[in-house]
Order: structure tokens, then C-alpha cells, then sequence
DNA sequence: TGTTACCGAATGAACGTTCAATTAGAAGAT
DNA sequence: ATCTTCTAATTGAACGTTCATTCGGTAACA
């Protein structure tokens, strides 16, 4: 397929990637082993040289992901400027990945709500455990959040941003940065300490 | 299997709930006909007298489910009380729903995410939207809501309550009543004209 | 010459669906 | 009440397909 992509990432990544946009097109069982290696340019054997089943490919598909939004999540932040700011960097650049990655969005999506993620709730990126979630426990600890079980931020926060790329995704007119803002704004007058 | 609810609600309903039970285990794929067949106590051939295919049954049991979750939400509403006395009831009554009914939480939220919900959006419980909507859409034009895309609305209350009844489930430990009534605050602070 | 990467046809298990046969139940006739 | 007839409900073995995985072999490369 993408004989560049191909040449610069390895098989490897090639498949990763082919997984994920049929993914998002088919749905983990609606893509067989042999649409990817089609889809991938490969042999259905050389899946197997890199993945030991189908199942430890969807779970290494799932780091991979994350770990792109991970880093995508943290650009240009700056320990320095004041949390808030910071906040809503954050936020910008996660709704901005949604909007740039959507089968990612909905590969994220899909995976969390199925048996792969009850099944390994320990398989998960490690950059994202240590930046995003440290990032947050943060203004849990020095209450610039309200004072609630920490696990309902996340969720909380995603939920929204998560909205707001769908609709904007489904329809094809964009939000305006202001829109964005206004959306931002919703997820901090919520949980912020009133 | 169960004979009382069998007998009372006849096989239909038998097989629609024993779907739902398993799905929550394993998963749509996970979750062959003849599992079904067996758990809810009948011949696979008969699953096919009361539904078409896996598929409609799937997209039935969407709108059976859904149908459930309306009216639990809607139980106590009273439109002589104040609007945010209301919107705290419905979203008492929808977190408790979930609590009271985890294998339909999961099974909503698999499907939401899932082809089925892609290629037929147009399946949904008639219910829920004459009521449900309705009342969002109430408040949206009678200035109680933050002026935002409506559409944002539903997710961004969802996905909170949805959170915590995750958290409260996959603990054993219950949140108490104030718990939720500062979980709802979140939401409420979040949407509401500020 | 040994090792790794890669191929793709073959395999075998799993699964959704069908269907010919059986039973249950309702309606009607006597 | 009893028998007859017709339809709907139910069964589960069998079918055909799909699909993940295997494996014997070939090429690349060190």
C-alpha cells in the first residue's frame, strides 16, 4: 500500500496502522486477519512474525495509539506557565489529535468499552500513565480541581472533548477556536474548585 | 433457566435478556448464537422465530434496553417542579439505573461504539427521545443551558455519570448519597448558565 | 552457512443459519 | 367432552462459510 510509510516504519508499523483504519471502517470483528495483511501489503504469515495472535495485536495496537496521543496530548506544554494555561493547552491539543487522528478516536473508543480492556486492564501506555496522569494528580494535590475521587476527572474531561470531536467529525463544518474554548470551558467550571 | 421470568415474559424476552447477560461477559464476538441458545434455555433454531438474524437481534435488544433506561429516568419527574430540581432527579435516577443494571451499562456502552451504532444510527428507542430529549431540549431553549451545540449536552452528562458508575461498580465500596449529588454538581456547574 | 524475514496455500475449528421433523395449542365440528 | 384440523412454536443435527493460525519453503542478508 503505502510503499513510503512502508519504507520509513517497518512492517511492523505498517500493520499497526492498516489495523487501525480498517478498524475504524469494520470493527475488531468485522477485520479479518486476512483484510489487514491485504490491506498491509504483506502475507497473512507475516503478521505472525511480528504478533503473536490477533488478540496481542489489537493489545499492542492500543499502546501504540496511546502513546501517539500521549505525546500529542503534551506538546508545547511549559511547567512554567500557570496550571490553568496549561490545562487548557492540554485540552486544545487533545481535541486537535482527535479531529487530525479520527480512527484513532473511534479505535480508542471501541477499545475501552470492549472485553480486551476488561479482560488486560493492565495493558496500557506507560507515557501516559507517567505524563498525563501526573499532570492531573497535580491539581488534585495543590486543589485546583475540586475535591473528588481523582478517577472521575479523566473521564469527565474525555467524555466532553470526546463529544465535541464526534459532532464535529460527523457533520463537516468545524468548530471555531472560540467553540473550542467554550467547550474547554465547560470541562473546568465543572471540576474546577468553585 | 430462569422458569419465572421465562414463563411470565415469554422467550423473546428470555433470549433479549440472556444476550444482554452473556454480551456483558464476553463481549458481541464473544458470544455465539449457540451460547445464547443455551443459556437461555431453548433450541438455537427457535432464536431465529423471534429475531432474523445476530444482527437484528442485537439492534432489538439496543432499543429494549434503551427503552428500560428511559423510563427509569424518567421515574418521578414532575413538571411543576423547578428545572434544576428536575434535571438532579433524572440524573439521580439514570446513575442508579446503572448501578442497579451494570450489564445493560456495558452492553450501552459496547454499542454506542460499535458498528451496529454506525451503520444504523437511525435505531433508536422512540421513547427516549419523545421524553428524554425533550426535556434537554426544554432547557436548552428556556436559557437553563450554557448557549452550546445541544448535541454537546447529553455526551458531556453521560460520560460523567457513566465514570462513576464505573468506578462504583468495579469497587465494592458504594458512593454515598452526597457523593453523587456533588457528581451531578460537576455535571450541573459544567452546562449550566453560568 | 546460518539466521531472520517473508510468503501464501492448507488446515481445522468455530460459528451463523437452515430445515425437515416434532410438538403444542387453538378453533371448529360432532 | 371428544375428535379433527390447521397453524404456530420448537427442536437440534447438518451445512456451508469464514477465519485465525500453521508450516514448509523461499529470499535476503550477515
Amino acid at each position: 500500500m503505502n510503499v513510503q510509510l512502508e519504507d520509513i516504519s517497518g512492517k511492523r508499523e505498517t500493520v499497526l496502522n492498516s489495523t487501525l483504519a480498517l478498524i475504524k471502517e469494520h470493527g475488531f470483528h468485522g477485520t479479518p486477519m486476512s483484510m489487514i495483511a491485504k490491506h498491509a501489503g504483506v502475507a497473512a504469515g507475516t503478521i505472525y512474525h511480528y504478533f503473536d495472535s490477533k488478540e496481542t495485536l489489537i493489545l499492542e495496537l492500543y499502546i501504540y495509539v496511546k502513546d501517539r496521543l500521549a505525546m500529542a496530548i503534551l506538546a508545547n506544554d511549559d511547567a512554567a506557565m500557570p496550571y490553568k494555561d496549561r490545562f487548557f493547552n492540554l485540552m486544545i491539543n487533545q481535541f486537535n489529535f482527535y479531529i487530525g487522528n479520527p480512527d484513532a478516536l473511534l479505535f480508542l473508543e471501541q477499545y475501552v468499552n470492549s472485553p480486551y480492556a476488561k479482560n488486560y486492564p493492565l495493558n496500557d501506555s506507560q507515557i501516559f500513565i507517567d505524563k498525563v496522569h501526573t499532570f492531573f494528580n497535580y491539581g488534585i494535590e495543590n486543589a485546583y480541581f475540586r475535591n473528588i475521587d481523582p478517577r472521575l476527572l479523566a473521564p469527565t474531561v474525555k467524555g466532553t472533548l470526546v463529544a465535541a470531536a464526534n459532532i464535529q467529525l460527523s457533520q463537516h463544518t468545524a468548530f471555531s477556536d472560540e467553540d473550542v474554548i467554550e467547550i474547554i470551558n465547560i470541562v473546568w467550571d465543572g471540576i474546577k474548585r468553585q
